[in-house]
DNA sequence: AAAGAAAGTGAGTAACCACTCAATTTATAA
DNA sequence: TTATAAATTGAGTGGTTACTCACTTTCTTT
């Protein structure tokens, strides 16, 4: 069971991340394809072994139980996906001068590179979020809290600009990420999309800005 | 593994749904409980029979396998959910002459309170969903295909009208799509809610006709 | 009340599960 | 080369799983 929090998952237990044997790499990499494949539960270690074509001590050797397997191809992911989802937006829009629109589609094209690269690993994230309530409450917190501190600025700036609705930064921010989440999620995850066209990307912004009334 | 198509699977092999013993209608309710808070495969065929205070035999007595058991309590909300995406809604707006405004109004409350009162087999529909390659296969195109072809014309309706931005309705129906099914799975799978305000329902509404652009 | 059908039981089973451990191979350092 | 450490192995273990089946109990019909 994941029961520790963020930090202690982040900075903890795991071995560093540049000392990993060949082995130790096909396994992590047969675990990401079977896990995305057919979820957690449903893949045995001795699958992921076989694929990996190593014995199933190897496995238990370096990473002791099968939820710390899950664990260490998760961590990374959340490393990357967690501090960038609140940073990487400061320099899109503060450095340039860009309209809240250009603003939603750097934002957009970022995260869905970031997503269609870790494809496999997001899809594992989520089917497990959605089944294990303490990470759950761990993370969503965390994420939640992370993202919509510095994005509550980036909203505040732009209404000053204009650009944005005159409503509570809570609300387009709640707003945006019903809109965004669900984007990535059905696509990525439901839809088990292999990318995601420009087009598409453009729709959502313009629903994001315009809506679709008339 | 469901393999046989959504016809089959609903006209098909279940049993009328009168004739129920007491014991049998323990067994779903358990098994909808069990299956929706811990997920399809890490509920044994044990845990269930002994929720339901029966013995395992019956279980098999009656549903044959743990899958067919799953789908005898998700057939009976498939044949709800299905027909009524459709069906419904022409009701809602054809014989009142509602607003665009109040008919997306009239379709989130009713399927609010659908999705709410089936909550526990909804999470389970969308959890297995994730999961199962040839029900996604199989569900996915139905469900879009039934829902477009009869919302197609409630749009150009609203088109028509004026009420509705001037864009291929192919592209309205993905738009709401996204946002929709977005919207409810966030709430009742992921943040696992139990109710969802009035006020909730208006702000994506507000986003949906208006967009949040200035 | 008798008989047949249907519902219900629970001990038993083979397959599978995550995980262990003593033994072996390979890499590292003196 | 030799000693020590680290990596790898795979047969073995106890526990769990979905499912079976011979049997008993309850319901239905005449």
């Amino acid at each position: 069971m994941i029961d520790k929090n963020l930090l202690n998952a982040l900075a903890g237990t795991m071995q560093p991340s540049g000392k990993k044997t060949v082995k130790q790499e096909r396994i992590i990499e047969s675990a990401i394809i079977l896990f995305a494949e057919k979820g957690y539960s449903n893949t045995s270690t001795a699958e992921i072994a076989k694929m990996a074509e190593v014995a199933e001590g190897t496995i238990f050797k370096h990473y002791g139980t099968k939820e710390n397997l899950l664990l260490s191809l998760l961590v990374p992911f959340l490393r990357d996906f967690l501090p960038v989802m609140a940073d990487e937006l400061m320099d899109d829009l503060m450095t340039q001068e860009t309209s809240f629109q250009g603003f939603l589609k750097n934002l957009l094209k970022n995260r869905s590179e970031f997503f269609l690269e870790n494809r496999e690993v997001f899809q594992i994230f989520i089917k497990e979020l959605i089944y294990k309530e303490n990470l759950k409450n761990e993370l969503l917190p965390y994420i939640i809290e992370n993202g919509s501190s510095r994005l509550t600025k980036v909203i505040e700036n732009f209404q000053k600009r204009g650009e944005l609705v005159n409503k509570p930064a809570e609300f387009i921010l709640k707003t945006l990420g019903t809109v965004i989440s669900g984007f990535f999620i059905s696509r990525f995850v439901l839809l088990n999309r292999q990318s995601i066209s420009d087009e598409e990307i453009d729709e959502i912004i313009f629903l994001i800005v315009n809506g679709i009334g008339q």
